[in-house]
DNA sequence: TAAAACGTAGAACGACTTCA
DNA sequence: TGAAGTCGTTCTACGTTTTA
């Protein structure tokens, strides 16, 4: 992986936001507010395309998204360039793909996929199931799970925020409080956790900006009430964290579940008979060509690729759990 | 040509310190 | 006393290069 730090600064870094797409901003329609702000949030979607990766200096960025021919030196592409720069690379690792075809016409691809090919997630999927079962077997019945989320608003002050900003602030600000505020709430249980990113949906103004999914398996007893304090500590150490996001009463901010419930028990109706199932539906990891993705997904794939953040981030306890590879027939 | 080795940066984590 | 900052160590993800 050949990553280099931007060189821009930020004083005298290029107006690169289209502002003539924005013009000044139009009173609402009392009749048609809906489509008024429908339209504003597709407009965002489009410009945060047209911004920069970043607009700090220092930031790490693989080479193929620094535009090395700009008059001032190198400097970020926008997020549409690295998004084709991004299927450029995908593209080109279908070129050299290794196809393995026996007598009878069956075919297998190449061993050693990259993190965007369907058998990658195949195999982060058969992971997820050795996880599942490790966590299973440990705890047993006493096994509750967590699953708590983490946003940064990509607006703050109205305009899209260069993608790979957002995704600083996002994890670096607040991310060891995350863990401290986790060790405190769980303090004495034993508990494992397995983050992800995952990209926004839609057209709305967070269009393909990314926000944490934290799954958090815990060995007893716990209440949505037990992980508030993690969901504070993410608020108050971020600078993009907003509470209207962080709903402590919300299911989509704090959702508990108690795994390890015998599926008689129909006062629980929130077992998990499929607990790698739930996750990989929960964390996308099903996927069929990278390049048929959603255009939001893409976005956000071509994110993690330009600044080479992983978007699994298990403990390493869980990772222990992930560590056995199944051999593949 | 598959597998191993390697390089780099990200991430986890514990210890210690500082601060309110 | 809880929360957060810093530092060093260790491990891992990811991608590339080398080797058998």
């Amino acid at each position: 992986m050949t990553t280099e730090p931007t060189a821009l600064t930020g004083a005298h870094a290029p107006d690169w936001e289209a502002r003539e797409e924005t013009g000044p901003v139009s009173r609402l329609s009392k009749t048609n507010r809906a489509d008024q702000q429908d339209r504003r949030e597709k407009a965002s979607a489009r410009r945060s395309r047209s911004r920069p990766l970043t607009e700090r200096s220092g930031v790490s960025l693989r080479t193929e998204v620094r535009d090395w021919g700009a008059l001032d030196g190198d400097r970020p592409v926008t997020w549409r360039e690295a998004i084709d720069c991004w299927r450029d690379y995908i593209r080109d690792k279908e070129d050299i793909e290794t196809v393995f075809e026996d007598t009878s016409g069956n075919r297998a691809t190449g061993s050693k996929p990259h993190r965007f090919d369907p058998e990658y997630s195949d195999k982060q999927y058969a992971k997820l199931k050795d996880l599942e079962r490790g966590i299973s077997d440990e705890y047993g019945k006493r096994l509750h799970t967590a699953m708590l989320t983490f946003t940064a608003s990509a607006t703050p002050d109205g305009d899209p925020l260069p993608a790979a900003d957002h995704l600083d602030g996002l994890l670096d600000s607040s991310w060891d409080a995350i863990r401290r505020a986790l060790d405190r709430a769980l303090d004495g249980r034993r508990y494992e956790r397995l983050a992800i990113l995952e990209p926004h949906p839609g057209d709305g103004v967070n269009n393909g900006y990314l926000h944490v999914h934290m799954a958090v398996f815990v060995d007893g007893t716990v209440r949505p009430s037990t992980f508030e304090p993690v969901i504070e500590a993410h608020v108050r150490n971020c600078d993009l964290a907003e509470w209207d996001a962080h709903d402590l009463e919300d299911d989509s901010t704090i959702s508990v579940r108690h795994a390890g419930a015998d599926r008689a028990d129909e006062d629980d109706d929130s077992a998990l008979d499929e607990l790698a199932i739930y996750l990989a539906e929960y964390l996308g990891t099903y996927g069929d060509d990278p390049l048929d993705a959603p255009e939001h997904v893409q976005a956000a794939n071509a994110l993690l690729w330009a600044t080479g953040r992983q978007r699994w981030r298990p403990s390493n306890g869980a990772q222990s759990y992930m560590a056995t590879e199944a051999r593949e027939p």
